[in-house]
DNA sequence: GCGACAG
DNA sequence: ATCTTGTCGC
């Protein structure tokens, strides 16, 4: 396991660029009518040295896959904690600019404010942007919680201190919870509604859940059933 | 000093 | 994130 040098200069820089992003993040519902939502995510190949970045659109309410792009870039960012965006973003925002929609809604794999400076990814790529963005992890990166109940909707608070920074959202019943915060442009309040607006029986959304899979697997049918290719 | 630590 | 089949539990 490699040590993070804090002192890096990149390091330093990166943390320098969160605060002032940090400043930029609406946390206010900002959008009309959401119709096409995108789900982000990357993947690695060549030894972990290209990053493979894809977004994946789909149409509410049915969730229909209406567009996509995939981008391939050189990692220049070292995985850090808390650093994510500098690792994932700059492919990430490529891969949304290549799109022949624009979409009214980004759901990220990996935090929003739930995050040591409030910045996540999902605010990172919606201030960049300035598009509405929720961020929807797996694991937790910061913050306290109690275990939500085991039916599909349940839900408890994340807290850091006395801070409300998400929720831990049971998507699938008995299924591990994700951890759901605003990004940019959307409330705490809302973000656990709009994200769930977009699951269907998986633990994840289907706009991420299909951009995972555009990610990973080099063939990856964009039609919202059809059980996991494996 | 000892853990914790998105993907 | 990534290396990887069958298997156990809901």
């Amino acid at each position: 396991m490699p040590t993070i040098d804090t002192s890096d200069e990149r390091v330093a820089a990166a943390i320098a660029e969160q605060q002032e992003l940090r400043a930029r993040v609406r946390l206010h519902d900002d959008y009309s009518e959401l119709q096409l939502v995108a789900g982000v995510d990357a993947g690695f190949e060549a030894d972990g040295t290209l990053i493979r970045a894809a977004v994946v659109v789909v149409r509410l309410p049915d969730l229909a896959p209406v567009d996509y792009a995939l981008v391939r870039q050189p990692v220049t960012f070292p995985y850090v904690p808390g650093l994510l965006a500098f690792r994932e973003a700059p492919a990430i925002i490529a891969a949304i600019r290549q799109l022949r929609t624009t979409p009214d809604l980004i759901i990220c794999d990996g935090h929003g404010i739930a995050h040591p400076r409030r910045c996540g990814i999902a605010c990172h790529i919606g201030v960049l942007l300035d598009l509405p963005a929720i961020g929807c992890a797996k694991q937790r990166l910061i913050g306290r919680f109690t275990e939500p109940l085991p039916e599909r909707g349940d839900r408890s608070p994340l807290y850091d201190g006395d801070d409300l920074i998400g929720w831990v959202v049971r998507t699938r019943a008995t299924a591990r919870p994700v951890f759901i915060s605003p990004g940019h442009r959307v409330s705490l309040e809302r973000a656990p509604d709009l994200v769930m607006a977009c699951t269907t029986r998986f633990r994840l959304p289907e706009p991420t859940r299909l951009a995972h899979r555009l990610a990973s697997h080099d063939d990856a049918p964009l039609t919202s059933d059809s059980p996991p290719l494996l």
